[in-house]
DNA sequence: GCCAACGTTGGC
DNA sequence: GCCAACGTTGGC
């Protein structure tokens, strides 16, 4: 059946990409969520989200990584148009215009909020079978239990 | 820079 | 379809 329920993600970005702060500086504060090139994560947005889903807004590959923003998904699937465009990183040669492989979302953030970063996480019992936490995750988006959201957005960080 | 984990590629 | 080689992610 159709729910309503809100859906909760994580989503990673390297905040030399595009950090918290380049998202919320952006018209609407909403950025488009470039660059996925991992079918799981694809098809997270594909068929699982929502708009108005929440996001944790995660920053990796940097000093601190951790979630540092509350979001959420500001749009449904459309294609990626970096993976057209050959000067870029993101470019997928294999790709056609007919038949885009790669999707995106828009993702509006909300706030910024402290670091909660991963060792505190980890310190969290309640936490320790979030997605993001397992040995050698890498990946770029995973769903969020209701419950970790919960104690998440509306408790450390609230 | 190192390296563990994991995804993708391609020979067979 | 198997699987070794290779590339990427991302914490440390």
């Amino acid at each position: 059946m159709a729910s309503t329920t809100p859906r909760y993600w994580l989503m990673k970005s390297e905040p030399e990409e595009c950090s918290i702060d380049d998202a919320l500086a952006a018209p609407k504060a909403t950025v488009p969520w470039v660059g996925v090139r991992n079918y799981q994560a694809r098809n997270f947005m594909r068929d699982g989200m929502r708009v108005g889903d929440g996001v944790l807004f995660y920053h990796s590959s940097c000093a601190e990584p951790g979630i540092v923003g509350i979001a959420r998904v500001a749009s449904g699937v459309r294609a990626d148009p970096t993976q057209f465009d050959a000067k870029s990183p993101y470019y997928d040669a294999a790709s056609k215009l007919d038949a885009p492989r790669w999707l995106l979302v828009d993702v509006q953030a909300l706030r910024k909020t402290r670091v909660l970063g991963l060792p505190e996480l980890r310190g969290v019992p309640a936490l320790a079978d979030m997605m993001v936490l397992r040995k050698g995750n890498r990946l770029s988006i995973t769903p969020v239990d209701a419950a970790h959201w919960r104690l998440i957005a509306d408790g450390l960080l609230a």
